[in-house]
RNA sequence: GCUCCCUUCGUCUAUCGGUUAGGACGCCAGGUUUUCAACCUGGAAAGAGGGGUUCGAUUCCCCUAGGGAGUGCCA
């Protein structure tokens, strides 16, 4: 049976880092096992989902390449879970509970006072019909717990081995708001159900959430999916990377011009026993995916990492594959000779803008007082004719048997001469680029 | 507070009781008879601390420290 999995995110913010890391793992699980990926757009919170979210979410998952076979969002799913309520109900499993979010909050803090762990007390359950009555002619509806068994759940997580889960030491959770309007762990396993998701794949902030949900599913009579909860991922300080998530958001990594492949490879490799290396394609990725590569522990993403893989990808980057950015550079480096001989010296693409002016426009030519002579002698041995490959080793050998001048000393006059700095490109491929007439000029500048 | 998870070179990791503790990235040096980059060669670099168990612990157990997560009418 082909493997089925899902991403689900919730609108209510950016998509960042690492969610994209949840995300790449169950794209490159279902492709590498041949099953389907599925975008579900968790919804329910209706205070804090907007549109505009959701649309940057699949905005930033296409330009990843993280396509999916199919999507919906929990939103339009609403009269499922009323089913499933009223199943839980029928069953004794679902009842409600009066508690105001305060009254629950003071709960919370004097059983913590207590040393005692903030778990809810089912005061509700003892509640006598008078009493409900009288609640409710306060105006008081009912938010709804769904009741746990009190027993030890335990499953096969693919990254965590074994796992357990008391049950006993969790609270209910409350699978319906006082405005009827659901939490996210009533739909999560109903749309889990309905839409025959094999594998759950998630952060292991999820790990405690998984001894309830499983216990839905049963309830509802499914299966529970298998389950692999990730590590999740902390900053290149070693922190939590919540602080500083609107930082790594892929949006701001998108407009700081780095490529969705440094990104994938680079999420899709670290915390695991593989090299962080840049690969090709998602599918090259996802070749080499296995859970058992995940470790435990962890992961630290290090944006200075991020750019060293970027770098890899510019250097490898063919022209047409930089043109669109090029033409928003300059016009004039949307040339596929000037792309080929530059990019070596590029960490993004954006970095080809620095050369634009060398190639094509105005520099200041650099030179020292003790060069001087050296340049006009250089200027004197310019092969002639139109520059190629060859006008390069020529001229500069002409020049060391004139001069006896070799190594540093010979090259690095030139350079700052014909492009006003002390680093870049061969010279041998700049100057053909530049071109004679602008090289003569900036020799006779100096 | 309580529960769960984690801790090996700078970083990501291998090791499933006996190894010169291996690899990758980064770093350093040299080479590539012209920088930077790329590439090649070489090098430095690690078991958080303390107790056990054992002939022998990086590996198994306990404690401590540090880190992560959970403990929401968020997901």
């Amino acid at each position: 049976m082909p493997i089925k999995v899902r991403f689900a995110p919730s609108p209510t913010g950016k998509l960042h880092v690492g969610n994209v890391r949840t995300a790449l793992i169950n794209w490159l699980f279902a492709k590498k096992q041949g099953g389907e990926f599925i975008l579900r757009i968790d919804d329910t919170d209706i205070e804090r989902s907007t549109p505009q979210f959701e649309q940057g979410i699949r905005d930033d998952l296409g330009w990843l390449g993280l396509e999916w076979g199919s999507t919906f969002s929990q939103s339009d799913n609403f009269d499922s879970y009323a089913v499933a309520a009223d199943t839980l109900r029928q069953k004794g499993l679902l009842y409600p509970c009066y508690e105001t979010t305060e009254e629950l909050d003071r709960k919370r803090k004097i059983a913590l006072s207590r040393g005692r762990p903030p778990v809810y007390d089912r005061a509700a359950l003892d509640l006598t019909q008078d009493e409900v009555r009288a609640l409710e002619a306060e105006g008081r509806t009912p938010h709804w717990r769904f009741k746990l068994s009190g027993s030890r759940i335990e499953w096969n997580d693919l990254v965590r081995g074994t796992q357990g889960i008391e049950t006993a030491s969790v609270s209910d959770p409350i699978l319906i708001r006082g405005d009827g309007s659901y939490l996210y762990t009533l739909p999560s396993v109903v749309d889990d159900i309905d839409a025959k998701i094999t594998h759950v794949v998630r952060g292991e902030d999820h790990v405690t959430n998984s001894g309830a949900q499983i216990e839905i599913f049963q309830a509802l009579g499914g299966l529970a999916p298998t389950m692999a909860h990730t590590p999740l991922l902390v900053g290149a300080d070693g922190q939590g990377l919540s602080k500083r998530l609107g930082s790594l958001s892929i949006e701001q990594l998108r407009d700081a011009d780095i490529e969705p492949m440094a990104i994938v490879s680079l999420l899709a490799k670290i915390g695991t026993s593989d090299p962080v290396e840049v690969r090709e394609s998602l599918d090259a990725l996802a070749d080499e995916f296995d859970f058992s590569r995940i470790a435990r522990s962890s992961a630290r993403f290090d944006e200075a990492e991020l750019d060293q893989l970027n770098a890899a990808v510019v250097h490898d980057m063919t022209f047409d594959a930089a043109k669109a950015r090029l033409l928003m550079l300059d016009e004039r480096a949307a040339d596929e000779t000037f792309w080929t001989v530059v990019r070596q010296n590029c960490t993004r693409v954006r970095d080809a803008g620095a050369w634009i002016d060398v190639v094509f426009g105005h520099v200041d030519p650099k030179v020292e007082d003790e060069d001087k002579s050296f340049i006009a002698e250089a200027v004197a041995h310019l092969p002639d004719g139109e520059f190629n490959a060859e006008t390069w080793p020529t001229w500069t050998g002409t020049l060391k048997a004139e001069t006896g001048r070799k190594g540093r000393g010979l090259f690095m006059p030139l350079r700052l001469a014909i492009t006003g700095r002390a680093f870049g490109p061969s010279m041998a491929d700049l100057i053909v680029l530049i071109g004679r007439e602008k090289v003569l000029a900036r020799l006779a500048a100096v």
